[in-house]
DNA sequence: TTGATTTAGTGGCATATACCACTTTCGACG
DNA sequence: CGTCGAAAGTGGTATATGCCACTAAATCAA
């Protein structure tokens, strides 16, 4: 096949997000540096923020994030001063994280700047299109892809 | 607001990206793992490849990637002799990539894997549904979102 | 009760990505 | 010509993520 015909990048469906998750993370990091956290950090900050003192577990499963990736970006986090973590009292092997009270102050001012970004999304995406979006996402993510066993 | 009541992270276009984008990249990785690339490696392969010897810059911006993290992308491809990178004798600043003899054979391999990833996915999302997933996350990524200033 | 198994995290290592400061080259202009 | 600003990459630093091997703690079984 003449290279000239290969289709182009745009039918991988994984290349299709990844791209397009650069290009949001580029703008939401930009709207979001005054508060010196990146979206991602917003993100989990939020996570962690609406669930009751989360597990790492619990939070790497809604997240759809190994474990010990969370671990890792947590660290940071912690380093600041916005999250501390502490072990289950029921369940040593568990350990539960919560905001302290400058992760509370922090995510509530990337909240504002979240909310520009977000609505300037729309603006330009549509409300409903975004909308729609977000659920297709929503879906994949809770999915099984898993292949059935050749046997 | 009682915690109980906030959205959850499902409201947050770029966070369901993230979100789908470790899904999708978990799966295809695993399915493409016994070729030794992971998926990026092999996106990366395939948009070098449909190129003509093209360079960083033009890659970088095909794939609204930062310059830089493609040539920190870059390394471990050529480190295990899949590229080749060589300057453009008409401009000395440009330097163009193509993929050496093995890398074209590495890609083979990894494109009939990838194509066992891209169908299950499609088979479980609807063939449908994926492709206007995919034509969404490609105009976002054309988009321009930059807000206008303030003045 | 005790030994095997499972569950929850950690740490190390590797890749993916971004931004910034810096260097090298070009090309435009006086 | 020189100079100067723009263009293309490089290297450093930092976060984001994943897998694997390992440890500690709880559970299940005999």
């Amino acid at each position: 096949m003449p290279k000239d015909t290969l289709p182009g990048l745009t039918a991988c469906n994984y290349a299709m997000l990844r791209r397009a998750t650069r290009k949001l993370g580029q703008f939401y990091d930009d709207v979001q540096a005054p508060s010196g956290l990146k979206a991602t950090q917003q993100g989990l900050l939020y996570q962690i923020h609406i669930g009751d003192e989360p597990a790492m577990g619990a939070i790497a499963a809604a997240l759809v994030m190994d474990l010990s990736a969370l671990g890792h970006t947590l660290k940071p986090l912690i380093r600041d001063g916005f999250v501390e973590t502490f072990a289950d009292p029921d369940d040593r092997r568990i350990k539960r994280v919560r905001l302290t009270r400058q992760g509370l102050i922090k995510l509530d001012e990337a909240m504002k700047l979240w909310q520009v970004a977000q609505q300037r999304f729309e603006d330009v995406v549509g409300k409903e299109k975004a909308e729609r979006l977000r659920a297709v996402l929503d879906d994949i993510s809770a999915l099984d892809f898993d292949l059935p066993p050749a046997a």
